[in-house]
DNA sequence: CAGTGGTCTAGACCACAGG
DNA sequence: CTGTGGTCTAGACCACTGA
C-alpha cells in the first residue's frame, strides 16, 4: 500500500488524519504494518468472516461467507417477558416485551434462529407494523429511537432442542452454537436481548484478532 | 472520568496523546465516550471475560471469570503433522510437529483441553525443554524468536468424544465448544496452529463489542 | 543510507450536551 | 453559554527496515 505520507498528500489531508484511519483498519486485521518497511493489505482476510466480535451481525456474516443472506421474519407478538429477559433488561415482573422471532438463510439453507427481545415500553407510540427483516440496530433506531453502544455476547453449545431441530431442519441431538447477547446503549441500560441457534455445520463461524 | 484536557495536563502529555490511549480502551468496550458529556468508565466490563476475540487466551479468561487459572502440561512430543495441521500452517507433507497437549483448571475443575501444533523446522535449535505451561504467544517468543502478528479462529459446536470426556471429565455427548486456531506473524506466515475444547458449563465465553 | 511507521506536540475549529 | 469529545493540521523526532 502507500505510504502514510503519500495517502496523506494524495487526499490532501495530513499524516495524522490518515494514521487515526490506518489504525482502525490494522486493529479489524485488514491490514499489516510494519516499522521501517510499510502497509500491507491482508490477503487472509476474505476467508473471514467476523471481525471484532460482531457474531450478531448475522447478514454480514452469511454474506461474507460467499452466501445469499434472506430473512424471514416467523412472528411478531407481545408478550410478558420471562425470568432471564425482565434479568437481562431490568423490567420489574410483569412487563410486556415485543418478541421477534427470525430466519436466517444462507443460500436456500436455514442456518441462524434469532430471537429479540425488546421492552414494549420503549417503542415509540403508535407503534407501526414492524418489518421483521431489518437489522436489530436499524430496529431499535427506527422504532425506538435508541442507538446501540455496545453489546455482551455468551457464546455457548447447545444441543438443538425440539424447536430448533424443526425449524433450522437439522437432526435431534446436533450440537448448535448458542448466542446470547444483550445491547446497551451510551448510558448502560440495556435496550434489548436476544438469543440465537447457528448451525455451524454449514456456516462457520470465523474471526480474526490482531495483536498492533 | 476526567476529561481529556485534564488529563493531558495531569500527565504532562498533549491531548492528541490522551486521545490516542482513550481510543483504544473505548474500542474495547472498556470506557463509553459521550460528545458534549464526558468519559465513564463501563461499570459491566467486570463481567467480561474476552476483549476484542481474544478467545485464546485462556488463562486470562479463566482468571477474569473469577476462578485460579493453573495450566498443566500433559504431554510434550514430536511427531509428523496430519493432514489438517500440514494445510493450517503450509508444510510439505511429512513435516516434524511439536504438538503441546495442555490443560486449564478453572479453580480445580479442568475446562479446557488444548492442542498446539507447531512446525519442528521453527523451534531455534538446540531446543532445550519446553516449559508448556507457557502462554503460546511467549512460547513462539521465546523458543522461536517469533512474534504473533493476528490469528484466526473458528468456533464450533462439538459433542465430547472418548478422550475428551475423559480429560475433561465430562458426561459423553456433552457439548463443548471446539476452537480452532492459526497464528501468523506479520508477514502473513502461519506460525502455529491450535485445537482446543471447552466446557462450556463452569465457564462462559463472554465477550463484548463497542460501536464507537 | 533513505524511507517507513510509531510517537508526540501545540495549537485549531466543530458538534454536541448540560445547566 | 461553557465544557465536552470529535476532527484536523503542520510540523517534529525516534526506531526500525531494506537496499
Amino acid at each position: 500500500m502507500p505510504s502514510e505520507s503519500e495517502l496523506a498528500s494524495e487526499f490532501d489531508v495530513s499524516r495524522a488524519t490518515i494514521r487515526t484511519v490506518l489504525a482502525s483498519l490494522a486493529s479489524e486485521g485488514l491490514i499489516l504494518r510494519k516499522q521501517g518497511d510499510g502497509t500491507y493489505l491482508n490477503p487472509l482476510i476474505r476467508e473471514v468472516n467476523t471481525h471484532l466480535g460482531g457474531v450478531w451481525e448475522f447478514r454480514r456474516l452469511i454474506e461474507s461467507s460467499g452466501y445469499k443472506a434472506t430473512i424471514k421474519a416467523l412472528t411478531t407478538e407481545t408478550r410478558v417477558a420471562q425470568a432471564s429477559e425482565l434479568s437481562a433488561l431490568g423490567l420489574p415482573p410483569g412487563s410486556q416485551a415485543l418478541v421477534l422471532r427470525r430466519l436466517f438463510f444462507a443460500d436456500l439453507k436455514p442456518v441462524i434462529l434469532a430471537t429479540n427481545i425488546i421492552p414494549y415500553a420503549m417503542i415509540i407510540q403508535p407503534a407501526g407494523p414492524i418489518d421483521g427483516t431489518l437489522d436489530i440496530r436499524e430496529i431499535l433506531r427506527r422504532y425506538c429511537n435508541k442507538k446501540i453502544a455496545f453489546a455482551i455476547s455468551d457464546v455457548q453449545a447447545r444441543l438443538a432442542n425440539g424447536e430448533a431441530t424443526e425449524i433450522l431442519q437439522c437432526e435431534p441431538g446436533l450440537p448448535l452454537l448458542q448466542i446470547s447477547i444483550t445491547f446497551y446503549d451510551q448510558d448502560n441500560h440495556p435496550l434489548a436481548c436476544g438469543q440465537s441457534y447457528y448451525d455451524d455445520t454449514t456456516l462457520r463461524l470465523r474471526l480474526v484478532q490482531s495483536w498492533g
